[in-house]
Order: C-alpha cells, then sequence, then structure tokens
DNA sequence: TATGAATGAGTCTTCATTCAT
DNA sequence: GATGAATGAAGACTCATTCAT
C-alpha cells in the first residue's frame, strides 16, 4: 500500500516517447550495438516489460531511436539551409553556422551516432545519403554540382575531426577551405 | 604423435597472431560489439581455449585487434606519406592515391572501424587522430599547417562518403577540392 | 455512443461461449500447452481483458474450453448410440458410423485432443472414460459386456490409427474386427 | 575450497545421455510442450547452461528424448515379435505378452508420450506408424494383412484404454477379442 | 463493466570466463 | 601448455495476471 505499488503512469504516448529517447541517448553514448533493454528501461524509467510492450523487438526499437535521432539531424540540416537562404550561402555564413552546430556536443555525437549506424542500415544510409544532398542541393546553385557535393564531403570531415579531435577547426580554417572548395573569395584575405 | 604434438604447439607467436588477425577482421565485418571468442577461434581456425589461453580477456583482444587494424591504417598513410614524397604533394598525386585507396573496400572497412570504435576508444582515438595529423604533417611543409589540416579533414570526409555513398566521387573532385583547399593550381605537376 | 456500449455490453453469455469456443478451437489446433489469453482473445475477436474477466486463470478457460471438447466428442457419442439404436447395433452399422465420422477431420483432432489432455487431467480422464464406457453400453445388452468392452477398446484403436496412419482403414476392415470381437456375423443386416 | 566448488564432472557422453533421460521422463511425465531446460536440468542434476551446451536449441533435445522413448518402444516391439516367434503368434500368447507390458506403468506411459508426439511431429509419426506395422508383419503371415492390421489397432486401443481407464482389460477379454479379430481359436471357449 | 496498459517472473539462448584434463 | 567442457550471468522476448481508467 506504499507508495511503491503505484506504478502506473497510463500515458502510454509519453512513455513511448520516452523509451524512444532513452533508446536514443543511449545509442548516442555506448553504441547501436551497446544498447540493451535492460539499459533503455533504467534509462527511461520505465520496467523492463516496457520496453517489449511497445516494441516487438529490440531492433524495432533501435531502428525508431535511430530514425528519431536522424530526424534531428534533418532538422538541424534545414537550419542551415534556412539560414544559407536568408544570410546568402557564403563560405563565411556557413562556417559560422557549422561552428555554432559544433559547439552542441550533444548533436554532434548523435550525428555521429547516425552516420556510424548508417553503414549497416540501408535505411538509415538513405536517410544520411540525403541528408550530404540536401546541404549540397543548398550550394549547389550557386556554386554547382560538383563543388557543392565537395563542401558537403568536407563538412562530413569536420564532424568526424570533431569527435576525435581534443582542439577543434577554427571558424577561420573552416571558412577558407570552403571559399577554396567552392572558389568563393574570402572574408579575410588568405 | 610427437608430430601432431609438434603441429599444435609450434609457433605461439604465430597462434597469436592469427588470432588477433581474425579478431581484426571480424571487427571489420561485424563491428566490435558482435565479435566473440568463439568467432575468432573459428576463424582463425583454433581450438576455443587458445583465444583465452592467449589474451586475458575479450576486452583485450579486441583492443589488440582495433590497434591491430589502426596499424594498418597508419601504414596505409606512410604509403600515401612516401609516394607524396617521391612523386610531389600535389592534390592531383593525392587524389590519384586517394582514390587507388578507396578502390580497397576492405581497407577503407578497416579504416572506417578504426575511426568508429576510436569514438568510444581513448587509446584508438589519439592513434585516429595521430593518423590525420601525419597526413597534415605531409601537407604542412607546402602549404602551411592551416591548409594541410583542412586537406586532412576533407580527406576523412572522403572515407565517410565512400562508406555511405552508392556513387564514389571522381579523381577530378577531389583533385579539385584538394586544390581549393591548399591553394594550388590544380593541373600542373610539381 | 449507446449503440457501442451496448454493442460491448450485449450478452455477456454470448461472449462467453464465444472465448470458451476459440480456445477449444486453439486447444485443438496447437495443443493445451501453446494457447495463451492472446490467441483466445484474437481467435474470438474480443479484446485481451475479457479473457480475464469471464476466468479467474488461464488453466480456467482451458478447463472449461476442454469440457466444452468432451461435451462435444459425447455428443457424437450419443449420435452413434442413437443411430445404433434406430438402424440396429450390427458390425456393419457401426463400421459405417465410424467411417462417416473419420471423415471429420475436426472430430478426429478434438476426440484425440481431450484423449491426450485427460491423461493428465483427472476430471478429463472421467469424462473420457465415460465415453467409452457409453458405447460399450451401447453395444453391452446386445453382445455381452466383456465383448462391447473390447469393441470399443478397438474403436479407440481407430481414432489414434487415423491420426497416425497415412492411409485410413476400410470400411471392411473395421466391420470385420468388430463383428470378430462381437462374434456378430459380417454380412448380415440386423 | 569446500566440495561445492567441485562441479565438474568431465564425462561428456554421460552427461549427455543423462540429459537425454531427464528430457524424456520428464516428457513422459508432464508432456512434450511442458519441458523447459530448468526442469530438464533440475531432473538431470546438472545446472542449466549443460543442457544449451549438448542441444543448440531445446526443440533438438525434445526431439532426442522423443527419439529415445520411441527406440525403447521398438525394442518392446521387437520383444513381443521375439516371443511370438518363439511361442507361436496365437491370441494367447500375444495376449499374455500384452498384459505384461500393460504391467509396466512407465513402458506404456512412454508408448504413450510418443505416439501423442506423433502427431504433430512427421518424423516421429512414421516411427510410431512404423512400430505398428512391424507388430501387424508378426501377424500377417499367419492371419493376413488385414485382420493383422486390425490387431494392431485394437493394441492401439489397449493403450489408451491403459492410460484413461482404472480397470485394467483381463487378459480374457484381450485373447477374445484378438481371436476374433485374428480368426482364431481362443484357448478357453467363448 | 470493459478494456488494455503495466509489470515481472520465467522462457530460450548465448557466451565470457574458468579450470580439469 | 593446450583444449574444450562447465557454469551462470545476461540478453531478448513472452505472457499470465493485475488493475487504472
Amino acid at each position: 500500500m506504499t507508495d511503491a505499488v503505484r506504478r502506473r503512469v497510463r500515458d502510454p504516448q509519453a512513455r513511448r516517447r520516452d523509451i524512444v529517447a532513452a533508446a536514443a541517448e543511449l545509442i548516442v553514448e555506448v553504441g547501436v550495438d551497446a544498447v540493451t533493454h535492460r539499459m533503455i528501461a533504467a534509462r527511461a524509467g520505465v520496467p523492463l516489460g516496457a520496453t517489449t510492450q511497445y516494441f516487438a523487438t529490440l531492433d524495432e526499437l533501435r531502428g525508431e531511436a535511430l530514425q528519431s535521432l536522424a530526424a534531428d539531424v534533418d532538422a538541424r540540416i534545414d537550419g542551415i539551409r534556412t539560414a544559407l537562404a536568408e544570410r546568402g550561402a557564403t563560405p563565411a555564413v556557413l562556417a559560422e553556422l557549422l561552428v555554432q552546430g559544433l559547439a552542441d556536443a550533444r548533436a554532434v555525437d548523435a550525428d555521429r551516432a547516425v552516420v556510424t549506424a548508417a553503414v549497416y542500415d540501408p535505411e538509415l544510409r538513405s536517410l544520411a545519403r540525403r541528408g550530404s544532398e540536401r546541404l549540397a542541393d543548398a550550394l549547389a546553385e550557386r556554386y554547382g554540382r560538383s563543388r557543392a557535393v565537395a563542401a558537403a564531403v568536407f563538412i562530413d570531415g569536420i564532424l568526424w575531426h570533431a569527435c576525435i579531435s581534443d582542439d577543434p577547426l577554427t571558424t577561420e580554417l573552416i571558412e577558407s577551405a570552403l571559399a577554396g572548395i567552392l572558389g568563393a573569395p574570402t572574408t579575410t584575405s588568405d
């Protein structure tokens, strides 16, 4: 009769979301292959059974969490696209946006997790590819397809540098490189 | 029986190496978290006990396999450095070497596996970082530290593009981008 | 809403029967140990909760389903008894009735399920025994208790033969055997 | 350092046999569908892991246990065939042998378990069928195929009677019935 | 009353690790 | 030293049962 007995939440929608969110967090933290039902349940603050009630298999749950992470990545790319459209798709603007994004360690980790998982997951692969392509699209009009793709590749490189290296790339370095790749003038002189 | 025993006992070093090699292969193929003693023993063609005889824990064995993969990556970077030194560190030469390297799917996968694992493994992290740095070193003398680092970042991006995308980057695209990043002319050789 | 509620609430008796019927079907199809609340609810087209609303435990529900199957078996025996009374309890008539019954695979399966379950369930055991006895009763008056019991035993054997064998027993074989057991002529009708 | 630490048996053959034997016992006692790894391990006096070390799946273990039960049944049929060959395949001899067999409750249960399981298991089905056929074969030479098959069917009926009924069939009843079925004279007058 | 979300015990299975041989 | 049997702690998943709504 203590409050230990009170266990029901009765907000299935929220609970489902909590579980997916917990799974997404853990995927980012420990990797897709290392997450377990138990870890997810503990993180979400739900009993073990809840994780299997809402998702037929762990794979399904992982998939949904990954999709959620991918959606976040996509939203950030949208943000960059919008900002580029508003402020002009110059190396300077892009570099600033990228450095801003890089400051959000959580976002960087999420991005990395999605890309990493995409290697083995076809569905995620096309999502990850699409992200790069949409970034390239935003630059292609002004700089041509080829240079835009190269810039997107460089940006992917930035992501991994951020994950592996301790000292972050400077805005200047990024801007210069983008300018070189895109064949555009830099703010500061070379 | 002497013969059979000798075959079994002969060259513990070689056996050790076989086990590490098998583990490395499997890590590349199925991921660090999926490898097991049993898989490794089967792949290496050694009895299960051998995998625990030479390595105190699976983690230790995994670590050594990862180190071995990192050494391979390092060797490939050495190859690139040597070639750059011999043929001239131009975007054209570098692009050609990179495309050559990309053609070796096994090498690409190994590289990816190392980078992916490095995110969670401090020791590997510094190894992975060192690879990028040595590549940058090879370019810094001629193009300056900053441009060299940017080129190394772009090269990391190429790796991931190769893993995620279906159509590979052309030599021309890579060369142009490198030329832009390094501030070097595209078509002239050294 | 009144309508929807009424539809849901209408005739709890019928719903109860539906659940038992679904459980009985499933027991025949997949075996007593394999049935679950979920399977039964799905088969009966009722919500999961309904299966626990009407029956305290799954065992209770299973028990009732088994009783229902046993009642069906009993009804079929009644049919045979009636037919024997009307047409004469001769081997020929009995064989014909048996072959007819054997043609109904569902009935055969139900019979088998009841007998199989009866081995572990005392209550069912007496029901199963009673079935055999009532069949024997129908023959005892004319052929004596002992021969009648032997005939009933033979008839039980027929059931299992039908379950295990691929080629069914012919009416002739059954009639001959019954005639031999009952000490009655084969070809003459009553 | 107590003897609780001493756990190794190091007689894999025997351990395997023990596990199969335990599984067979339990199948007879609680039914094929109710046996679990845990029950088997407990019965065999081995740790849980041992049951999965020797058998890839529970199904495989169940299968082997069932085969072992079927082999026992086969051996008993062999015994009957031999005895019939030596003493003459008369109803009297057969009845005596059957009653003897029926006295071994364990054997009866094993037989029942095999037949029950055979309904769902094709491999076992043919084994069970073969058992009946070999019994029929032993009688066919003397009494003709048709009567021999009918006798085998009757004998199957006896098995189930023994499982369901409390008072066993008398030797006389069985002998009379067999004599009737086989068209052979009885020892005692009718 | 009727429903289905909630919980955790229990299932099969895998495997790191230990250690007898 | 080399081998593989032994063990039990997890892991994924299922489901009887409870009970909030």
